[in-house]
DNA sequence: AAATTTATCAACCGCGACCGA
DNA sequence: ATCGGTCGCGGTTGATAAATT
């Protein structure tokens, strides 16, 4: 056991993993399963905490790992969810698959904490009609809203006037629920609708900072469904 | 070109929750 | 019921790269 390993007067490695960490780590959490991570540590005679292997191997080395760019769509998940959830990222990271809680927050810190303050005060931007449009706004701005498309409806729709959850998030511009991917789709909805009555997003909103429409998060040359691939294995 | 500042991200730490003996 | 071991989460630190002066 690494504590053990401590006590014997065995110091533990820190700092960057080395490629034959790397190695002996994947090795022994094959053989041994992704929990006991002591025993793993201490069996593969790596001088690592438990915690340490656990924490390469979770956001490392475990297969399936998206690695490179966060692309403009994680980016807007990250928002979105954060607004709704606050620092869960590992919660936020389930609704990522390939991403860690540690990537999406590191990338918060770095890159979306400014610019969702900016929303938060002032500026807000918002893409609609399934991302063909862009729209930017400035605080208690509802023109870009309200010379919007005809078959779209207005900003109470998109971002909600009324206790209507879905009308609250835009979604009623999307035929969501008679999809054939409705259960898929539909968790992370319910999931926000559950939310709504925890942080009461829209209570008294009658502009538009506090709302994050949620036609954001289509891609640009994709459509719904096609869309519903970024939620896909979820929890 | 060198020094300094800023940005990025991998890694660590503390704490609370959970679980099994 | 309790206690120790383990896990997972969120905050923070520190090393390094990139940008700026």
């Amino acid at each position: 056991m690494a504590f053990k390993a401590t006590l014997q007067g065995e110091k533990l490695h820190r700092g960057t993993w080395h490629e034959e960490e790397d190695k002996l780590l994947s090795t022994f959490v094959t053989l041994m399963g992704e929990r006991r991570w002591d025993s793993i540590a201490s069996a593969s005679g790596l001088k690592r905490s438990g915690k340490s292997c656990r924490f390469r191997w979770m956001n490392y080395l475990r297969p399936n790992l998206k690695r490179g760019h966060i692309s403009i769509e994680e980016e807007q998940i990250i928002l979105r969810l954060h607004e709704l959830w606050g620092n869960k990222w590992s919660r936020i990271a389930r609704r990522l698959p390939g991403r860690t809680d540690n990537e999406i927050k590191n990338y918060w810190r770095t890159h979306l904490r400014k610019k969702a303050q900016e929303q938060h005060e002032g500026n807000f931007y918002c893409k609609l009609n399934n991302g063909k449009q862009d729209f930017f706004f400035q605080k208690g701005d509802m023109s870009g809203l309200n010379h919007n498309y005809e078959n779209h409806g207005t900003a109470e729709d998109f971002c909600g006037t009324t206790d209507d959850s879905f009308d609250a998030v835009g979604l009623s511009n999307f035929s969501l629920i008679s999809s054939p991917y409705e259960t898929q789709l539909s968790d992370p909805i319910l999931e926000f609708i559950k939310d709504q009555s925890e942080i009461k997003h829209h209570e008294g909103c009658n502009s538009l900072e506090s709302c994050f429409c949620y036609p954001a998060l289509i891609p640009d040359d994709s459509n719904i469904w096609d869309y519903a691939g970024f939620l896909w294995n979820m929890d």
